[in-house]
DNA sequence: TTTATTTCAGACGTTACGTCTGAGCTTGTA
DNA sequence: TACAAGCTCAGACGTAACGTCTGAAATAAA
């Protein structure tokens, strides 16, 4: 078992902006994090782009390292598997946990190009035959950020 | 009768509990569907019932029809609606609005069989001919504002 | 009329979220 | 050594959502 399935990891709205200021740019301070999500911010906001890291490195999503009297934090969570265990949410609450049944409405409501077509076909293409679980996948032209 | 506003709809699990009870059988009265879903409950239950569908309705989820002295419920949405919506939210919060790269952490985490694979190639076949090829290009400004 | 059942408005306690305050700690510098 | 500047952390705040529950009015049957 290469990667323990933890209990999928939820995070908020605002929580999320924090993740994607990190995944821009890592490690980050408190401070570059703020500056980024509030330029021109008081001190409050400082405070709580701070509770927000708290609240991160709680539900395992971040990383806290002592680096001279400043914290860095790093991301333990890329995009990816924040959106699979969405996705595994959706499937517990709809399909009594079966993935196979989202990708028809997806497909279905996606309104996707030629080129995403072809993509999937690639994707379904590798998937055949072998067990689905070995291969890591990577996103159509929308980069994964660490 | 349908329902085709843009906003995605959102429900909760309780409301979700009494929508699945609903679709299970329908119409159905608020006591049949608290009958189901507290089997042996309290007149408390009952009013909770009544609640949950009242924030149904407001939501338009569901329909309210006068039947002599009580009230007919009948869903306006289905399951396919609901699981739709909820993927587009991901898509808005985790990629832009872009659906397609969603396709691929699906396709990765379902461990799909080959019943599955070969329904996923059908469907993309089906969809191989009207092209949607004015994939909106949504203002991607950098927007992490909270 | 009485009795049973349904409807509805509103309130309750809990939790989550985003925000903010204040006190204390660490470090560099005078 | 003392001090100022910046950083950390615990905790509180207001708002909103959620599931639940109460009580009273309306309705129909007996």
């Amino acid at each position: 078992m290469r990667r323990e399935s933890r209990e999928p990891i939820q995070v908020t709205e605002a929580e999320l902006a924090v993740l994607r200021s990190l995944w821009r740019k890592q490690p980050a301070t408190v401070r570059e994090l703020a500056d980024h999500l509030y330029p021109g911010g008081e001190t409050s906001h400082y405070a709580t782009v701070q509770k927000l890291l708290d609240r991160l490195q709680a539900k395992g999503c971040v990383e806290r390292r002592k680096e001279g009297r400043a914290n860095v934090f790093t991301a333990l969570v890329d995009r990816g598997r924040l959106i699979r265990d969405r996705l595994r949410l959706v499937a517990d609450q709809f399909t009594d946990g079966a993935l196979a049944p989202l990708l028809s409405h997806l497909v279905s409501g996606a309104d996707l190009s030629q080129d995403d077509l072809q993509d999937l076909r690639t994707m379904v293409d590798g998937l055949d035959g072998r067990s689905a679980s070995e291969s890591q996948a990577k996103d159509s032209r929308e980069g994964d950020h660490v």
